[in-house]
DNA sequence: GTGAAAGCGCTAACAA
DNA sequence: TTGTTAGCGCTTTCAC
């Protein structure tokens, strides 16, 4: 067994309750019993137990961080942000996966809701509805979804949306596919509101796609015979599969068919062709959601992120 | 508050540690009691506090991962494949990122130890002796780093090195240089000593490098100038991001330089050239170092997965 | 400034 | 089969 207050208390002969106020209320102790009780502590390798100090107080200084798939490189730059501003306010951030199911969404945010002081909501595929019931067991901020009263980051894909299709007419293209993402997905609604808005395009809808690699490449075979020639992704992934899938068919990116994605992941900048994508500020957010689940006032803050198009090698002029 | 085991106790009109045992022992309860306070507990949306229960019974049905670096694609296929298998078992696994730095890893560690049933230390970065101290606290499998007397999942770097070597002696390669990893990482100490062996070779050894894409983009000229033309490289994100570099310079790969990287990671599948890479098991480790962590028996058990080549469009025949 | 005592939500003997 | 009691490690009144 690990050692206890008690181990120290006895230790150093005083009583627990002083040994606790020594780590939570150090100003409440004599200097003197004080600095005798850490050494003690630190001699015994003591260290709170932080599930036991949760019990009361009720706060376990742990924060939970829910995404779909921790395999697509977009989460990642927003969880390692996130756990760093968690650290710098003393807080651990723990991270689970729910493997794009919403039963296991859901599964996970009970799991947590007693062993963490919030959790931040990453781009779930959980109804709104279902999102607000679990609220009441714990505090959420989202993350790329919107529900009316609970605190939000959101990224302005419609932004993104408007400036991809504007790139994409500016070179030309008219017939375009859209990829729509999984079902559930607020960014995928976004984007497919904000295309049918776009005057003047001919707007060809696909999906919902799964928002990997190869639910990109998987519906090559249909974009290819739309006659299409520019496309919209969901997000990298699905470009970047997309691309692959056209390759495979000898369908040349951009020089036949130009693509966007969405996201501005490092493997779009990795070899040939560098694709051109919407960037999603995913590091801020996971700053801002930090900060805006710690800081419980603003209760229902929504803050919304910009966005902005990179254009690098995969799209091209449309070749009538 | 939410609701506890007292409140549903009341509503049922039984006994506190009735409730309890409905949970956590069915079989020893009264059918009809049983399904009335598995009613009121549905009712009133009851879930037991995991956290409490593991104060009494030292389990929380946790598990811990920790990894250096959530942003490599290696890890979280080892990730998603660990928390599955976790899932199986009734666990739920929780991942966090020490970012590369030893002190992170060791807070990390601390943190786990008393709010999860075991940890999962992936290509740690501490050493042995501060892992073997901190094993007194908290369960551990190694993934990725050997040390005695405890269990970890080993892959087969040095067959891989060899495999990767031979394939570029095989192409008329001689002078080829060697791209370590991170201090402290076990994986590269393996490959070098694997590399060392190998008979009839000029190899040149460049490191220690940042396993990113930019640690890999930085070395460029120096592998450039030191006239190899062959390259193993600690991983793929060093090898894709020599790739990039090299191409920057103009230098062609395969052309002029051959490169082969290790694990095997998607966006070495994507574009242009396709990667050559030593395959690593990362989801089966994954799988296997749950397992182990979950079967205490087998306690120095040491797992060793096997790696294989993967031969793509990274390697070519040497030019002379 | 420190100790005593109660209690957080739950489980685990032990009785009944 | 169920209730009683004690206690997990810690914090927090309330006295002293």
């Amino acid at each position: 067994m690990a050692t206890t207050i008690k181990d120290v208390a006895r230790a150093c002969g005083v009583h627990v309750s002083t040994v606790s106020r020594t780590f939570s209320a150090p100003h409440l102790v004599n200097p003197a019993t004080r600095n005798r009780v850490l050494a003690a502590a630190e001699d015994l390798g003591y260290r709170p137990n932080r599930a036991a100090r949760a019990l009361t107080t009720g706060r376990t200084f742990n924060l939970g961080l829910i995404v779909a798939d921790i395999a697509n490189p977009f989460f990642p730059s927003l969880i390692k942000a996130a756990q760093a501003q968690a650290r710098g306010r003393d807080y651990h951030v723990f991270v689970a996966d729910t493997d794009e199911d919403p039963r296991v969404e859901e599964e996970l945010i009970r799991t947590f809701a007693k062993q963490v002081d919030g959790v931040l909501l990453c781009s779930p595929r959980l109804s709104n509805r279902m999102i607000e019931r679990l609220a009441e067991d714990v505090p959420f901020v989202l993350v790329n979804r919107r529900i009316k009263g609970m605190p939000a980051v959101l990224m302005d894909v419609g932004k993104g949306a408007r400036l991809a299709l504007e790139h994409l007419a500016g070179l030309g293209h008219r017939r375009i596919a859209l990829l729509s993402g999984p079902p559930g997905s607020w960014t995928s609604n976004e984007m497919q509101a904000a295309a049918a808005e776009m005057p003047g395009l001919d707007l060809v809808f696909f999906g919902p796609n799964q928002p990997t690699e190869s639910g990109g490449r998987a519906v090559a075979p249909e974009v290819a015979a739309c006659g299409a020639t520019g496309v919209l992704a969901y997000n990298d992934l699905v470009a970047l599969g997309l691309i692959e899938g056209l390759t495979a068919m000898e369908i040349g990116v951009p020089d036949r068919i130009s693509v966007i994605g969405f996201d501005d992941i490092l493997p779009g900048r990795l070899g040939r062709p560098k694709l051109t994508t919407v960037a999603m500020p995913a590091a801020t957010a996971g700053r801002m959601a930090v900060d805006l689940l710690l800081q419980s006032e603003g209760e229902g803050a929504v803050i919304t992120l910009d966005t902005d198009l990179i254009v690098r090698e995969s799209t091209g002029r449309a070749n009538t």
